[in-house]
DNA sequence: AAAAATATGTCAGCTTTGTTGACATATTTT
DNA sequence: AAAATATGTCAACAAAGCTGACATATTTTT
């Protein structure tokens, strides 16, 4: 069961070494796991006018309030002027505020509104809720080991 | 440090159940993963002249060998038109080759060629190493458990 | 005080990768 | 013969990333 259909046997011989050293498997439940786990709030996303970009940044400043641009941008890992166009909007639409940095005047410190935290909260809800399930199907401990794991998949500190 | 204006304390208390309620410790790790898990390959792909998008059809390809395009598109779940762009520049590039169906000549079934099968194998093995690192780290048992939660990821067949 | 560095914003143009809609061709099914 | 299917293609558009250049306010350094 664990081995080969019939698919399989065409291209074993050249491919046999690969498919021992490289983690194939993983691979792919990663990138399934991640596509319907992202897909999750696009409902949402559709009615408020938004697209993942704008859930991205609604969701750390909701979960960092008080992070400035600088933190956002290092976060995401996108260029300020990419950041720029989705912040924008964020902000004329009353989902995210700023404010003047209270020791460095330059920094603007972002925070959610009261419907930028809806927002975010219903965003995270039908996610939350698939990781739930997943956990509860994958056994007792596995909250701690894919934690684990999940944070051992990160690249260190040095960016 | 934490809570000097107050623009924190006003939400707070409101958020307090939510996040008992919402898994945003997952979310993110999740989050933070996959970003630098997908940014692995990318300087491969950069001396290829491709980007993600060829990345995931070279992959698939190489990986269930005389797939369709029908079965292409539905494991990306992305439209016909997107997909003709990438696969027409992997076909031209000859990293991918198509032949008619055997029994439905509609179909084109899709191989990668020596060059096509190279690619795929270099573009997984940073990730594969990565995703080795983080399961060493993690214990063990960790495989089945990760394996078992990002299986449960994934949306079940209805489509 | 002047100069340099920093944090942020903005303009302009480009690329990748997705979308919809319409239509064409070959082939299979009804 | 007609309808359905698998694929390809044209055209226009949208989301979200990028680079480069430059402006403004503020802080740090000289």
């Amino acid at each position: 069961m664990a081995g080969q259909s019939k698919e399989n046997t065409r291209y074993l011989s050249d491919a046999a070494a690969d498919d021992d050293t490289i983690d194939f498997e993983i691979i792919e439940l990663l990138f399934f796991a991640y596509r319907d786990f992202t897909s999750d709030p696009d409902a949402i996303l559709e009615k408020s006018g938004f697209g993942r970009a704008h859930h991205r940044v609604v969701h750390f400043v909701d979960r960092e309030p008080g992070m400035t641009v600088a933190d956002l941008l290092d976060t995401l890992k996108i260029t300020k002027q990419s950041l720029a166009r989705v912040l924008k909007q964020l902000i004329d639409s009353g989902y995210i505020r700023q404010e003047t940095g209270p020791e460095d005047r330059r920094q603007r410190m972002l925070y959610t509104t009261e419907e930028g935290q809806a927002l975010a909260r219903a965003l995270a809800e039908p996610q939350s809720r698939r990781i739930a399930d997943a956990l509860a199907r994958t056994g007792p401990g596995a909250r701690e080991t894919v934690k684990r794991f999940l944070a051992g998949m990160k690249n260190n500190a040095a960016d």
